[in-house]
DNA sequence: CCCCTCACTTGACAGTGTCAAGCCGGACGG
DNA sequence: CCGTCCGGCTTGACACTGTCAAGTGAGGGG
């Protein structure tokens, strides 16, 4: 494959991660790679498209990560919390990468075909952990859809937080950052488990 | 007051709305208001001073709207659960302001102190009602802590999610938005329930 | 040998945020 | 009444951006 694309992808993923995607500037991205300003562009239809690109492939690294937590052996409810944690962790891990992924007025993923189903396969992977772990003759669909979306807004919600340094202003200042994560995913766990067993009070 | 710094406000937040933050400019602003491009400089010092006002703008209505939830009668649980639905209300309410009031690297927020305290009120009425909610003789102040993130999380994540339209475009399909969010806050309020009251075995 | 294609460069245009002056009317001290 | 100051606004300029249009030049097939 082309070098150039490769290196203006890497370009602009340094840049956005280390001065925001704002401020992620096709000519300085094409002067870190050593060519004229209008390079990129024979590789790209645009700006958007670039990130595009790059949500693309954020959402097939996150895919995979869950995917990984899906193989763990024990039972469901520790595969989801796996899966949960690695959610975070790829949002910690990739911050900017992670924020576009989920803000469409940024870079229309839409118009990225790629992206839309990368977007889709990691959010199957979290529908296959919800059903596995809640699916019983009890629970409608409507229920397990509920409930998905429930854990969907806990995980993605503290991810957001902790990214956004809003939980580390706050509750973090009394607790280190990895434990407060572990210990919220633990009662969510425990309290989400609730819904479906008779009671396994928490300690 | 200065009639000017209200018009610019008001177009600037006019802007963002329709546009999105990232294409806010300022002379754009200027020529809504009928001034010339370097006018809006007499009473900001930037483009981030007007959104870092608008913002802290945010955080009180948000406040207000989670004050008035608390001052709501009925159980703790219902003021809770009152303050989750305002939370999400103002999100979809106001989509931009919403977006930039927890993202810190479009504006920096730190700089504005009225800002940081607004956010640091609307915060304090989520404590006191998770507080009035969970608090017991068998919950340390360390396990509050870890139940607000958690509220926090869920309520937060849920609200961003619907705004960026991936709720909508998965679980959103099969239920109309409104009886989303009622069912799933419902339900989370259920199961965190069963955190500090013997199994109130959901339906 | 010619020509064509493809990766890339050069040039230009409109738009942006922001610094530096200039203008101008109304308040204020003498 | 006159001069001076000053705050609100304007005009001008600079560097920077994304993107359209045209040119350049090397490598390969007819």
């Amino acid at each position: 494959m082309s070098d150039l694309r490769e290196q203006v992808l890497a370009a602009s993923l340094a840049l956005i991660e280390e001065r925001g995607v704002g401020s992620l500037s096709l000519r300085e991205v094409a002067r870190r790679a050593g060519v004229s300003h209008q390079a990129p562009y024979h590789h790209f239809a645009g700006k958007e498209a670039i990130v595009a690109e790059l949500v693309a492939r954020g959402f097939t690294r996150l895919s995979e990560m869950l995917e990984a937590a899906e193989r763990a052996r024990g039972e469901p409810a520790r595969r989801l919390r796996l899966a949960a944690r690695a959610y975070v962790d790829f949002a910690l891990g990739n911050p900017a990468v992670f924020r576009v992924m989920f803000r469409p007025e940024l870079a229309d993923l839409s118009a990225c075909p790629a992206a839309a189903a990368a977007g889709t396969r990691a959010y199957s992977v979290l529908v296959r952990l919800v059903e596995e772990r809640f699916a019983g003759p009890r629970v409608s669909p409507e229920r397990l859809g509920v409930i998905t979306t429930m854990h969907w807004s806990m995980v993605h919600g503290l991810a957001t937080l902790l990214l956004d340094g809003s939980l580390g202003k706050r509750a973090g200042s009394a607790m280190a950052a990895d434990a407060l994560i572990e210990r919220t995913l633990d009662t969510f766990s425990i309290a989400a488990g609730s819904l479906v067993t008779p009671t396994p009070r928490a300690s």
